[in-house]
DNA sequence: GATATCTGTTTCGCATGCGAACTAAATTTC
DNA sequence: GAAATTTAGTTCGCATGCGAAACAGATATC
């Protein structure tokens, strides 16, 4: 009888993410940056230099993710890529000027993303979205079953 | 100060629709079945016979996004595709036996999901998450700008 | 009735990201 | 120090889904 009786709640979540997928690209892709390459400048921008893998990590990606992304956004000329001296299997990532440049943008433009997110709430329902969202990081692990 | 000062829930959204994305794949895939293909399972089961088009505005997805998925679907025996006798551009769904197994087995997992999904949650925070993400909708509009 | 327009679906090229399998370098074990 | 194991990334094949453009049938306009 109430909002998780039947698929909604995946359902919802689901076109949540597209809706602002899509909003994001129709905005941001006009400077050549979609959310997931902002979500890797903004690693970037507090630590630059990070290796794949950290990175990874902290976009929550697992190998063939960051693998490709890597990829894409250094054929975009936005990120660099360079041997770690200490470990021959690794890569440093940097920022080029350019992807400082479109970083500085995303963060304008993310700024008024969250803004239109949280329009209609109050802080202490947000604080109950953003709960519910996190723990997706406990219910739904990595590596595990169940 | 709050959850709404940096990225966060952009980042959040993204990764919880990941998380149970690829949890959904690992439980679901053993019956051969992913998320977004129960998605038009359930609505093949409430409206069978329903045209392409229609499908995909109750899955909010576009035309080429509903042209895949239906391709995979037909491929896989799940469902299968009639021409409409009144309008020659357009297909009507239809389930296949195969398909209301799935559909039957995609129910129970779904419910074991949606329980997961609110655990930890009152029933008003799961409504405020469920108005929360309902508000996609009309926030990020599918045609229009802003 | 011929032309213009609208509409349902397809196709293309792309970005995203998974699991599985692989490669190669680093570390541990014996 | 050689063999076994772990770890960092890559590659492959796949599903998902977008925007833009194409196509064909349906409808409206003149």
């Amino acid at each position: 009888m109430n909002a998780v009786q039947d698929r909604r709640l995946v359902f919802l979540l689901n076109v949540a993410q597209r809706r602002l997928q899509r909003w994001v690209a129709a905005r941001m892709d006009k400077d050549g940056v979609t959310a997931t390459q902002s979500g890797l400048l903004f690693i970037l921008g507090q630590r630059d230099g990070a290796l794949m893998g950290e990175a990874g990590a902290a976009l929550d990606l697992g190998p063939p993710g960051i693998s490709g992304l890597v990829d894409r956004m250094t054929a975009a000329g936005l990120i660099r890529r360079r041997a770690d001296p200490d470990d021959g299997r690794a890569w440093r990532l940097w920022l080029t000027p350019v992807g400082r440049a479109a970083l500085a943008q995303s963060k304008a433009g993310l700024a008024e993303i969250n803004a239109h997110l949280a329009e209609g709430f109050t802080n202490a329902e947000i604080d109950i979205v953003a709960r519910w969202l996190t723990s997706f990081q406990t219910r739904f692990p990595r590596g595990e079953e169940q």
